[in-house]
DNA sequence: GGCACACGTTGGATCGATCCAGCAACAAAC
DNA sequence: GTTTGTTGCTGGATCGATCCAACGTGTGCC
């Protein structure tokens, strides 16, 4: 059906490795000769075989991206990112959805392995997993994806700074004279999911607000991230709580959504494009010595869905 | 580095063609050999090498996705969906972006080809985008989605039935009152663009309304989709115009934006999950004799942004 | 005992590239 | 004229699987 290297070489009157030379652009070909393949090549409309190429050169030229859900907005531009940069270097990228769920993850990457690709990203990984360092084993470059530092100095990783970030949201929420405030997470089973909360709650001790649980009453809330926050406007409209006015709420990742929202939320605006198009970037990076944490820039983006703390709540 | 099921042959002192038996359940292995065979994968941790074996069978169990921007809710969810049910039947996903753009479209799929991938679903075709012709000649199934009635006999598609649901809209229209309307499109250079337009022109032409400009007061407004029409409502209200008061909109995918916009969109519901999934059924389903139109169900969602259109503009 | 047949196993060709050693032809140097 | 080198091309091994024809062994039947 499809013409290979010897349908080409046979046409042009000459061996395999000479067309393999021409077709690969090597020099040590005479510019007669040269011309002579490339119109076999244009005659028989010969595509090289990236399979046959891959299985002699034991490179795919594929990268594997591991999401939770590649339809979460997040993801979605993650992997927009992460395709364009891996495109501009001849790579192509394999995306499966893990759904934060241990087994599905462990039998996607499977699938990615016996595919045999270059690289892994992996963005939301599964609370326990051990994927990374059995992929760092078989020396694989995995790249982790807004998780944090990796122990296994073998694995590269890129987060958004959530500690300075969360530290921004509350000296935000201070400057409105908020005092008790809550933190609003879904659960997931992710294994940087805590890392908000966690770096929420350290920037809340170290101004010395109070942080309570989400039915005491809080003046503000910060939630894990822009979805989160959306189906809190919801809830709070239900219970008849005006935003800002009576409330304050704060996302995290400024998805399109958040812009458009009923109200337009205050969140912490980051790169997930460039996160995804950073990760490719590492792990098509040689094999460094040491794999440093790396930070992507994020800012805080101030809209409707923040105002002064009520009076009646002022200390 | 990784072993090879030459390796585990000499483990387990059979030949390689009984490991591969083995490896791929053949009955005709003895229990005793099965279970030696079985130790020795298991030791050496072997993983077969899906390249070289697509090289011998000719089957990547891959496919390639190629859309205008993965990013986009609307295909991210129709990329989520082909995922799962590709991964069900045992492929994979390749996703490449073509921006709409004819000669990305082009070079995108050519990397699809020289990756062997065993079908192509093309969302967004580009206008006047040969591709689809060309990969049905190379004998590559093809499901075009979104995109309306292929030319080509080969080639599998399916989508929203525009033209019902249009219609859908219009009856809804009609029903509040509305007579003189519009249609918001945004420019994008895709092959199936003008479906939506055309659908709704022939709609409310056969119930005698009147098409105007946007800029000639309409009472209504459909859009093209979702994101122009929440852009819309931007719009309507700089120029102080109340929605659904003073003038209704449309809009055409139910993105989960449409339910959380400030107004909340009257929208058509379709199922990009599941225009995804079929897609990929067709890509993978033994050639068809005849490639039929498919279509997917839909509904009309009727939430705040229509109402009665104003007192001084009825009849 | 001889023949047929099923079972379990094996060697080797094959898929379509890359890559290396080797060879022919010719030029330059001594 | 021989040596040395360069340029251009080729044959064949190789990557790691699948698959088929062939083969040895044991069993059943006449």
């Amino acid at each position: 059906m499809t013409a290979t290297l010897e349908d080409v070489a046979r046409l042009a009157g000459v061996s395999k490795s000479t067309v393999s030379n021409v077709v690969r652009g090597s020099s040590q070909v005479a510019a007669v000769t040269r011309a002579r393949v490339d119109d076999a090549v244009k005659q028989l409309g010969y595509r090289p075989n990236g399979i046959a190429r891959a299985l002699r050169e034991r490179v795919t030229r594929v990268l594997g991206l591991v999401v939770p859900d590649q339809a979460n907005p997040v993801y979605a531009e993650l992997a927009l990112g992460a395709e364009r940069r891996a495109r501009e270097a001849g790579y192509a990228l394999l995306v499966v959805n893990s759904a934060c769920d241990l087994a599905a993850e462990r039998s996607q990457v499977d699938a990615l392995v016996e595919r045999r690709v270059d690289g892994v990203l992996i963005a939301g990984l599964c609370a326990g997993s051990r994927v990374p360092d059995t992929l760092a084993e078989r020396g694989t470059p995995v790249v982790l994806l807004g998780f944090g530092a990796a122990s296994d100095p073998r694995i590269a990783s890129v987060d958004c700074d959530d500690e300075a970030a969360m530290g921004a949201v509350v000296a935000h929420l201070a400057e409105l004279g908020h005092r008790r405030v809550a933190f609003a997470r879904q659960h997931v089973n992710e294994a940087g999911g805590e890392r908000r909360l966690v770096a929420f709650t350290l920037a809340v001790a170290r101004r010395g607000m109070e942080l309570v649980e989400l039915d005491q009453q809080p003046t503000a809330i910060a939630a894990h991230n822009d979805i989160v926050a959306i189906e809190l406007l919801d809830q709070l409209e239900r219970q008849g709580l005006r935003v800002p006015e009576d409330i304050s709420v704060v996302g995290f990742d400024d998805v399109p959504l958040a812009s458009h929202a009923r109200i337009e939320l205050t969140t912490v605006h980051t790169d997930a494009v460039a996160l995804g198009a950073r990760g490719v970037e590492l792990a098509l990076a040689p094999a460094r010595r040491r794999a440093e944490r790396e930070f992507l820039p994020w800012r805080l983006v101030v809209r409707r869905s923040t105002g002064l703390a009520p009076e009646r709540s002022r200390p």
